[in-house]
RNA sequence: CGCGGGGUGGAGCAGUCCGGUAGCUCGUUGGGCUCAUAACCCAAAGGCCGUAGGUUCAAAUCCUGCCCCCGCAA
């Protein structure tokens, strides 16, 4: 059973390390290193990693759809994705005898698409869950295998809700993977009319907007934490928000204005409600609990009445 | 050579231009006030000012090298 693992990200650390422990994996594609921050210093792929580590072969295509010959060639029985991030040509795809499965962060047929775990979250969706599915040409609609949700806490972000569903995947898989093989395994189709996307999260939608309701704004800050973050703008200068709260408090105040300073934080009134902002980010700064900016800087830039831009 | 901000008691900052006693707001500890307190008052502890050199009678401050953190852009 030789097994070509296809992903890119940390959520398949689990999902490869767990395939590797327990079946022949022959072989891993994965993103081109990329150039990264400010020492454009290479950075390697979570996946390629850990193939590094046990010495698995590697293949990073620019261009899977022209360059997928060299994976064909390792003979593969079946191919297991992951949040690789390139369409897969059929050449490949039909390719295994047991087919090619993917490990989607969704309850598909909902929240198709590359952010799953963030839109789940911001949307605020009260559940959500794995789903593994065969692979097809169109973006996550291929047939499902088998299915698995999981309860989004109130107080979940973006990166407990990816930790929890990436530990799923892997169980989901390995409990999913013997059916595959032995081919006693359902394949059911989506429901085209229940489809919802989640898009890839593009640079402007990290700006929060405090015409929102607070919920709102809760869910795309917890959403967005750790990455990729959202912010205001105050005084021409970017600041991050790295956790927040509901208040309920009747203030006079238009949305987006500095309504209070309490304990441990700043109150921006919202479209309806108050949201509480108590950990933020100033440009070139680390994170810090806005009590602690108000003890420096913060007490010239967060003054009552101050609007942040809405 | 992508652009830029920063490293000062535990936290957040001022002081750096123009060299001369280590400062502010918090936190911590002890005490006081109070029915009580996260409030108020008093006191204390806690810093090789990122690091290595240089200039100087004297360096957090000026010059040079290096290390580290971060925002933007990719």
């Amino acid at each position: 059973m030789k097994i070509v693992f296809m992903g890119t990200p940390v959520f398949c650390e689990p999902i490869l390390e767990a395939l590797i422990e327990k079946y022949n994996v022959v072989g891993v594609v994965t993103q081109p290193d990329k150039e990264v921050g400010r020492k454009k210093e290479i950075l390697f792929s979570k996946v390629k990693e850990i193939a590094l580590k046990h010495n698995i072969k590697i293949f990073q295509p620019i261009k899977i759809k022209e360059d997928y010959k060299d994976i064909l060639e390792l003979n593969p029985d079946i191919i297991i994705t992951c949040a690789y991030g390139q369409i897969i040509p059929n050449e490949v795809l039909d390719y295994p005898k047991y087919g090619c499965i993917n490990v989607h962060a969704s309850l598909l047929p909902k929240l198709r698409g590359g952010a799953p775990i963030h839109r789940a979250i911001q949307y605020g969706h009260k559940e959500t869950g794995i789903t593994i599915m065969c692979v097809s040409e169109k973006m996550d609609s291929g047939d499902i295998i088998s299915q698995e949700s999981i309860k989004i806490e109130d107080n979940d972000i973006g990166g407990s809700l990816h930790d929890k569903l990436s530990t799923l995947g892997k169980n989901l898989l390995l409990k999913t993977l013997p059916d595959i093989i032995e081919g006693t395994n359902k394949r059911i189709k989506q429901n085209e009319d229940e489809v919802t996307y989640a898009w890839n999260v593009k640079r402007e939608e990290e700006r929060l907007y405090f015409t929102k309701t607070a919920l709102e704004v809760y869910n795309h800050i917890r959403a967005f934490n750790p990455f990729p973050g959202t912010y205001f703008i105050l005084n021409n200068k970017v600041f991050k928000v790295w956790d927040s709260y509901i208040l309920e408090k009747e203030y006079k105040g238009k949305a987006g204005e500095i309504v209070d300073i309490i304990k441990d934080g700043i109150v921006i009134k919202t479209k309806d409600r108050n949201i509480v902002l108590t950990k933020i980010q100033p440009e070139g700064k680390n994170k810090m609990k806005v009590k602690d900016y108000l003890n420096g800087k913060g007490k010239y830039d967060f003054l009552i009445g101050k609007m942040l831009n809405i």
